[in-house]
DNA sequence: GTATAATATGAGAGTCAATATCAAATTAGG
DNA sequence: CCTAATTTGATATTGACTCTCATATTATAC
């Protein structure tokens, strides 16, 4: 059931890369298209999903594709993220208050928040006057 | 800017069948497989974005493909759907608290939270045991 | 080292939701 | 009716992602 893993050079590389880029949600584009990182489409979405699946990044479904995110240890498990509907930007939005919405929801209407798979969408400061997009 | 918008029989047998099954979320594919609707592909996803940009329906992004659901009149804004991220199910949310929630990103925060627009994700009381997913 | 069994890779084809094209049909309003 | 604006729908296209499968790489055993 739970496979062993292969070192690899594709699967490093792409880590690395998320690695030094902790602080940005990147897209399986962002990786293909990156000229660091020489691997295969396929490849790249299948470690996508591999490093994903170990916790070693992060997955939020976006609207248009999936956006990864480096995974740092001990991170806050509040740490959500907001995109603009209008200009599609990502706000990470870490707050104590979002970790007691999990909470309640959890005890309250027994659902285990999994917030680093949800992505809120709204408007940014900036976009206000778009919302009837 | 605002077209004029034309009444046709494929918008109208379309909004009647959301209007019918007011409670569920439906998705392009259900309106295009649903035996009582006669209506083009192409024209199903347009007049989708119709409805919603008009307000008549509500669209929440899903990670497979959008979701639709009728906008009733008065609705309140509270309305949170989740997601299990392992049976697939869809968990209705109304709770005051989710209200509070967005109030407290729009005031401390700055951005508008699109209630309508986003699915919260994570393990229904049924799928707990598989988080590791 | 060498053998070997398990796993990963990558090019290309396939899937699926959604959008684009555009001629033909329908609508609203004179 | 007549006309202009809009909608429709068959078809093609896009884009993200998965599947296939022969080949290559890895971990481990000898």
């Amino acid at each position: 059931m739970a496979e062993k893993k292969y070192k690899t050079r594709q699967r490093d590389s792409i880590l690395a890369y998320f690695a030094s880029h902790a602080d940005v949600c990147l897209s399986a584009k962002d990786i293909i298209e990156s000229p660091e990182i020489e691997v295969g489409e396929a490849t790249v979405f299948r470690c996508l999903s591999h490093l994903a699946a170990e916790g070693l990044i992060k997955k939020y479904q976006s609207d248009d594709g999936a956006l990864y995110q480096y995974n740092k240890e001990g991170e806050c498990n509040h740490h959500f993220h907001l995109k603009c509907l209008h200009c599609g930007k990502i706000v990470h939005l870490d707050c104590e208050m979002m970790a007691s919405i999990s909470r309640h929801i959890e005890e309250e209407h027994e659902f285990a928040v999994d917030v680093s798979r949800t992505v809120i969408y709204g408007y940014c400061n900036d976009c206000r006057g778009h919302k009837s997009v």
